[in-house]
DNA sequence: GAGTGAAACGGAACATGTTTCCGGAACGAT
DNA sequence: ATCGTTCCGGAAACATGTTCCGTTTCACTC
């Protein structure tokens, strides 16, 4: 890859770690591209769908949540393990504006960013659901997808409610998922 | 009001209407306009906000729930009740494709969607919930409105997922609410 | 260090959709 | 029938996303 891709590629996804943080997923490409100091085209040739752009800014804190499981697996019981996990994982998509909404947006810009995330988290996941459900703590009749889902729709902000409003209702559902 | 506006209005609202269940709340405006024989500054002229659209749409049915729940007063207890309600209310939302992401969205374009619903909708709800609480069958530290927000979030249609992962997961919700 | 082909760039052009605007038609009270 | 008012239609202005292509820049070779 040519020295100018590189620094080109590195640029736009300074700006958009920035601008997503700052105006959401969904910030018009000019204005990273502005920031970024260079053509749209060259955001398009780099990442041709949004969610390329999406991937690769949040990539390293993906890999962060999922390393976080072997840590929670060998401090916590089941039921703390598992439910600290999925906070980390609420932290991850409710705190950039618009991801959540864009994960099940079905637009074609968004194509892949889903399955990306799922491929990556379900796994990780899947561990500690499977320990919390051996040790009769958690139904079994709800798979991990199933969680990363529904924990992403309920993470969406809600405009006029602060975010401690989304974390309370994980938490009712998480509720939910708890066996007598 | 003059005879032709509204014929118009109406015109409008029965294509909405069509369009909406067809294509979503979403669907362009010209489209709607051109199956109501009407241009599209007529549109805009009574519906300013596609709030306003939805709105007019929606009214009658948003009615319809409201009145159910003296019937499920009557007739449930406290808990089925409560349950059978909120499954209406899911009916209402998750089938109108984009209703539920609108609802959350923040966008200029459904300003007042959100307030709407939950003038009509909170009071409903909370009699059930206020019952149920009463009953000791719920727990007391959710309110109507964290309910009607948190369901409309969770049946948001989620593309490669049938209707029933999302009923599914209302239910878990509820056994969240539950109190043992 | 000059030459050269490939790779990458920038931004204008295009596509899609929303929103505004206004000249003129349609209404209905007089 | 007349006339002031209301309403209409659709063109134009706007906003954004996406593609395309003439030009520039790179890095390898001689």
């Amino acid at each position: 890859m040519r020295a100018d891709a590189r620094r080109n590629v590195d640029a736009v996804v300074a700006a958009a770690k920035e601008a997503f943080a700052h105006t959401g997923v969904d910030t018009p490409a000019k204005s990273i591209t502005d920031a970024a100091g260079v053509g749209v085209g060259t955001l398009y040739r780099h990442f041709p769908r949004r969610s390329d752009l999406i991937i690769a800014v949040l990539q390293q804190e993906i890999d962060e949540c999922v390393a976080a499981v072997d840590q929670l697996l060998t401090t916590k019981d089941p039921w703390t393990a598992l439910t600290a996990w999925i906070e980390r994982y609420t932290d991850l998509v409710a705190t950039k504006q618009g991801l959540a909404a864009a994960l099940h947006s079905g637009d074609a810009a968004y194509d892949g960013l889903p399955a990306h995330f799922m491929a990556a988290l379900e796994p990780a996941l899947q561990r500690l659901l499977d320990r919390a459900v051996a040790a009769r703590v958690v139904r079994d009749d709800v798979t991990a997808r199933d969680v990363i889902t529904t924990v992403a729709l309920v993470s969406q902000p809600v405009p006029g409610r602060p975010a401690e409003f989304n974390a309370r209702m994980v938490h009712v559902f998480l509720e939910g998922m708890r066996r007598a």
